[in-house]
DNA sequence: ACCTGAACACCGTTCAAGT
DNA sequence: ACCTGAACACCGTTCAAGT
């Protein structure tokens, strides 16, 4: 049966999930998948594109945020589940990135955001920026978390990041946002 | 004249400044240095130690700020500062966001942003979250807004990013740090 | 329509051997 | 001490030719 464009950005996922970016070569891939590299730029134009596909997959999976509770608050919930949804995969904080400076808008976690700080108060003309500043709070901290996991595995000297004590050093920036926000109200 | 790590470094921020990450390679330094390729190690021990040292050279630009202003707007001016260092160097915010992740107090304009936070009023245990989090935020606008540049150089369908309105919503986010510090007083 | 084979123009890094 | 030459194991992308 042919290869498919899902088949390509599936098992581009899965290389990602495994081995991380370094891993994720267009000739990887294509061994992967047991076909030659030039097959691929039948299904994808060319490699960033098909990062921007895996990290939409990625930003899939982070569930929609009830709508009943305070826009600051459920600002905060979202904000975690999208770095939830990202830590666990090796550069999956570069993988966003890249997706998010290409099309900031494209995947709905990220809209999401911008509807919440509508939501909280922010003004049109203020809103997209308070929005890259939520998102690179969430891809900075876990880049820098992966980063030094990264190291770590490297040079057993190093301390290996551990998650909740990220997590906490996540939610004070966050809780300096949302007191930021108070102002809007 | 034996060549020196110095030169090696300061060609490869010329390169970095001329022509951006991309054409920032070891074999293209050395040719720019006339020497094979190999030479460049004995001065070096791989490329991520020579980019860690090209972001110090960037950063090591960035005027001191004044002390007799207001903690929280010498830390904007601070913030700015950093901005426009690292934003008219192509591919700046990733060679210092690399280099931060690697190591975050190595260079002395971000130990300072530290400095500024302990004299807002911001406790030892969440110091250096929050630095993360405005470090975060000139690195992510600055990679965003050259990332945009560079999709309008490819696509002249695409807008260039215009500096000043970049600037502005660049302080935008950095106004709502600000506000939310103001918790800490 | 979909894929192969082969090429083009590159990478970072190592290391024996030279001066 | 410092560098060359040559190799190793890779890259992303293109494209004529095949099925």
């Amino acid at each position: 049966m042919a290869l498919s464009r899902e088949q390509v950005i599936g098992t581009a996922v899965d290389l990602l999930r495994r081995y991380g970016l370094g891993d994720l070569s267009m000739r990887r891939l294509a061994r992967e998948l047991g076909v030659a590299p030039g097959a691929l730029y039948w299904h994808v134009a060319n490699k960033q594109e098909l990062l921007v596909e895996v990290a939409d997959a990625l930003l899939s999976e982070v569930p929609e945020v009830s709508a009943d509770r305070p826009p600051a608050e459920a600002l905060a919930a979202l904000a975690l589940a999208i770095r939830e949804a990202v830590a666990p995969v090796p550069d999956g904080a570069d993988v966003v990135a890249l997706a998010y400076a290409v099309e900031p808008g494209a995947a709905r976690p990220l809209r999401e955001v911008t509807r919440l700080l509508a939501a909280a108060g922010v003004p049109m003309g203020e809103r997209d920026h308070v929005a890259a500043l939520v998102v690179h709070h969430i891809l900075g901290s876990v880049a820098a978390q992966q980063d030094r996991a990264l190291a770590a595995a490297v040079d057993p000297e190093l301390p290996a990041p551990d998650a909740v004590g990220e997590t906490k050093a996540f939610e004070i920036g966050m809780g300096v946002i949302v007191r930021g926000l108070a102002a809007y109200r």
